[in-house]
DNA sequence: ATACATTTAAATGTCTGACATTTTAAATGC
DNA sequence: GCATTTAAAATGTCAGACATTTAAATGTAT
């Protein structure tokens, strides 16, 4: 592992891209112990505070631990889903909210990842899957459940579809897509009519998975991206209308 | 912003998390400065190397950038599509080769992920995708190309058919599946006739497309997913076997 | 001999202060 | 008025010290 002296970018990300591309290659392996940071001081030939700021750049992205006392150090980290969740959901919602991504190519791109785990999921949905949308959609239909818990449990909802899949990778790629959309669907007020035309259709999918019939699913899912941009729409119109009544008064 | 004085865990990851959640919750946007960093010190009561520490974190996930000089400074950064694209696909490589993730299953999400995109593909695909995948597909042809330049073209030809869908946020969901794949075709071995195969198969997915044929394009793509799955299973096969005459011949 | 307490060493975490470098705005000189 | 120089503010880097944590090694009493 080297830097090359005439690259004036930062030491410390000269140095974690090093120890990155060594990780990602597999040229180090999981739980292996990393030089400690005096070591490594040495061999990049910096300070240990430069070491340090590289190690973080790392331990950032859960690329490596560290541990305290004798015998502790730097180790490769095992990249865990439930990490890989966070960040990804992290990222997902801020490329939404920093880019403007607009109601509908959100809702769209939701709704086509969602269909893409309904055959998987009628096919191996289990019953800990469903009683887990039973479970989901009754609380959808309790009285005074405040809009964000609604949104909260249509989160829940979502995911236990795209978990009933039972393929990690597909989780992981949709935990992102659908826990980005809650801060657009927490604008969204949910009337008693809503509520009850959202659980119709969420009852429709479980019931669907549990006979295990994909085109019936489907087709439920269908309707309610079109439910959903159909509410979405309502409020970002209210939204863009009150925005130009503000800027009219203004003036 | 205030970090917990109870909390044993690192510093420079409270104030991390303290300065992300100022960042994500959208109580600093984009562009703005954050205090020097001797000014966050004096916030946070702790040394300016903790304080760097902790902003090198937020530089590894693109949250800040610095700027060196007079009236320079950290400053929150717009997450970028193409900065996310490489993050997402480190990670998900990361995932797939750490957690011993089949190819079956890496191949089934990647398959169920594309197959979420062809309808919109085959609605709204431009001439300029439709180009891309003909060149393509004409390199995959070419004889004397290395697998790993097949491999490339092929990542290629089904970045393509993501972004005809034209939705920045599948395309982004999406990247980190479809590269993540490439580490473990890469082992596959692809004889002339499995490339004409292959070809055959972009083929008449991106004719169906031409056509504005979803079914036709939806077929054509699970017909390739059988065959690269047939493929891959043929490695893993011989892998397998290989490993374990390895083994007895030790013994 | 075993169980428990103590010591010790190695590592990370934090602090302080200094200097180098970069960059821009302001001051200066012509 | 324009070009040049200077000054100031910020990040980048270094060196050295001390604090804290942790597990192994050692010692001690039953």
């Amino acid at each position: 592992m080297k830097i090359d002296p005439d690259n004036k970018a930062d030491l410390s990300a000269q140095i974690a891209k090093a120890i990155r591309d060594a990780i990602v290659s597999g040229d180090m392996i999981v739980d292996q112990r990393l030089p400690s940071e005096a070591e490594l001081a040495d061999q990049f030939a910096v300070s240990r505070s430069t070491v340090r700021e590289a190690l973080k750049r790392l331990a950032a992205q859960s690329l490596i631990r560290t541990q305290r006392g004798a015998f502790g150090g730097a180790f490769v980290n095992r990249l865990s889903y439930q990490e890989a969740y966070g960040d990804q959901i992290t990222t997902a919602t801020l490329l939404l909210s920093m880019n403007g991504i607009s109601f509908d190519v959100a809702c769209e791109a939701r709704y086509a990842l969602e269909r893409a785990c309904t055959p998987l999921s009628a096919e191996r949905r289990t019953a800990d899957i469903l009683a887990t949308m039973r479970a989901e959609i009754h609380r959808q239909g309790q009285p005074g459940l405040s809009d964000e818990s609604f949104c909260a449990s249509d989160v829940a909802f979502h995911r236990a579809l795209v978990d009933g899949a039972g393929n990690p990778v597909l989780s992981y790629q949709l935990a992102g897509a659908v826990e980005a959309m809650q801060p657009l669907m927490n604008m969204i007020t949910f009337t008693a009519r809503s509520r009850e035309a959202i659980v119709a259709l969420h009852t429709r999918i479980a019931d669907a998975l549990e006979r295990r019939a994909p085109d019936a699913a489907q087709e439920a899912l269908h309707e309610l991206e079109a439910y959903t941009l159909h509410l979405g729409r309502d409020v970002m119109a209210n939204r863009d209308k009150a925005a130009l009544d503000k800027e009219s008064a203004r003036a």
